[in-house]
DNA sequence: TTCATAATTCGACGATAACCGAAGCATGGG
DNA sequence: CCCATGCTTCGGTTATCGTCGAATTATGAA
C-alpha cells in the first residue's frame, strides 16, 4: 500500500521488554557480553542470544569477539538517538517502569547517556556553559562560540574533535528524561565526560549507568560549571 | 532492575505492522478518520478501532469528534520525529518495504514530512538555502542567518515565527529517509512549505504524502532556492 | 587430554494479541 | 420515527513469539 520503509520490523525489535532491556543497558555506551545482557535483561542465557541475534540481525548491534566472549554494543549514535526520543514518549505518556529501584536517585542525579553526562548534573553542566557565553543556544541548536573554544583548551580536552570534518556533530542537545530539560550530547559532551573521568572527579559505578562524582571532584565541577 | 521510562510498552505500539502504517499515514500531517486509517493499514474497521484506542492510550495520538467522525492525527512533532528516526534505522539495515508502488518517484522527488518538505525538492532547498548564506550549517545545528531573516520576510512569511518565545526550534534538520540527506523542519521548514501552497507552486495530492509542483512553480522554485 | 565456562541450537510449551463476524451504540438525515 | 453511516464492543479462532530444558559447539585453563 505504501512505501517506504518498514517501521514495524524494527519497533517490533524495541516492543519486547527483554531487549528493550538489553539496549537500555547499552545505552551507558559500552559494550556487553551476552550473559551480562542476559542478566540485564532478567532472563536465561537461550532466549537472550536468540534475542541478541534478532538484534544484531536487524542492524541495532554490532558484536565483536573476543576470547569465549562476546562483546555487544549499539551500532551507532543514531540509534541510541531514537531510544532517547522514545523514552521521551514514554515519560510523556506517564508511562514509567514500576519498579523503581534505591539507586533511582543517584541515577536522576548523575548516569552516563551513550557516551555523555545526564541527569541533574547534566543539565547543570549545560546550563553554565550557556550562562558563561561558553555555548550559545539557540532554540534546539547548540554551537561553541570562540570563548568556548579557548574554555576547551584549558579544560584540557584534545583539539582534535572541533575539526569539522568529522560527521558527528560538536554540539547537539538531548532531551533529559528525568529533569525534562536538555543536555549537551555530541561530540564535545562525550569529550567532556572524559575530560572529567581522566581529572578524577568522577567514575562510573560498576554494572549501571550511574556516574559517582567524589566529594572533591563534585567541588570542582560545580566551580567550573556552576558559577 | 532498571529504573526508566518504558520503552517496550510505547516501541510495542509501534511494532505492529497496521499501526505503523496508520502512523506512516499520519506523518502527512493532517487529521485522518478512523476509516481512512483502516483503509491505509488493510484491516477491518473493528481492528482499526482497537488499534486506534491503543495508540491514543500511549499518547501518540489526539483525537477530535466532529460529526460522527473521529480524527486522529499525531500528538506532537516528536512523535513524527522519532517516526522518521526509526525509518533511518530501517533503511540503514536494508529492511525496505517490499512492496513499491508507481508513486514512488514522485515520493521521492517531493513528499510532505509532517508540515514541512521532504525528498529530492526538500534537500535541495536546504541546499540552496545554506550555499546563499541564508541558513548557517554547522554540523547537523542550522541556524537562520540575518541575511535570512531579511529573505523570509521578502518571501512573505510571518515573521512571527522568528520569534524565539515559541517552543518550537525555528530551524531543525531532519534525517531524509529516500536522500539519505537532511533537509530542513522546524517552524520554519513549515512556514516555507505553507508559503510555497500558498503561492500556487505546489499542492498536496489527496489520499497521499506526495507534494505535486505544477510546471511553473517548479520554475520559481528552482530560480529561489537552486541559484 | 580433561574439565569448566560461554554461547548457540533444537524442541516443546504457553501466553499474548491480532484478526474478523456479528451485534450494539451513537449521530445525522429523510 | 426509521434508516444509513461511522465507530465500538464482544466472542472465538488462529498464529506468532517469548520462554526455558536439554543437548551441542567453541574457547580457555589446568
Amino acid at each position: 500500500m505504501k512505501a517506504g520503509p518498514d517501521i514495524a520490523l524494527i519497533a517490533s525489535l524495541l516492543g519486547d521488554p527483554a531487549r528493550a532491556n538489553m539496549l537500555t543497558a547499552l545505552m551507558g555506551g559500552q559494550a556487553l557480553t551476552a550473559g551480562e545482557l542476559a542478566a540485564q535483561a532478567g532472563v536465561t542465557a537461550q532466549t537472550a542470544s536468540t534475542h541478541l541475534a534478532k538484534l544484531e540481525a536487524g542492524g541495532l548491534l554490532t558484536v565483536r569477539r573476543q576470547g569465549r566472549h562476546r562483546y555487544f554494543a549499539l551500532s551507532g549514535s543514531d540509534v541510541a538517538q531514537v531510544l532517547e526520543g522514545l523514552m521521551g514518549l514514554a515519560i510523556r505518556a506517564g508511562h514509567q517502569r514500576t519498579r523503581t529501584g534505591p539507586k533511582e536517585p543517584a541515577l536522576r542525579q548523575a548516569r552516563v547517556c551513550y557516551d555523555h553526562l545526564a541527569g541533574d548534573l547534566g543539565v547543570a553542566m549545560l546550563d553554565g556553559l550557556v550562562r558563561r557565553g561558553l555555548i550559545a543556544e539557540q532554540g534546539e541548536n547548540l554551537s561553541l562560540t570562540p570563548a568556548g573554544q579557548d574554555f576547551t583548551m584549558e579544560f584540557g580536552i584534545d583539539p582534535g574533535i572541533l575539526a569539522t570534518s568529522s560527521r558527528r556533530p560538536l554540539c547537539k542537545s538531548c532531551l533529559d528524561w528525568s529533569a525534562r530539560r536538555s543536555h549537551l550530547a555530541g561530540a564535545l559532551g562525550a569529550a567532556l565526560l572524559d575530560r572529567i573521568y581522566a581529572l578524577g572527579w568522577a567514575r562510573r559505578l560498576p554494572d549501571s549507568r550511574i556516574v559517582s562524582f567524589s566529594p572533591g571532584g563534585l567541588k570542582h565541577f560545580q566551580r567550573v560549571f556552576a558559577t
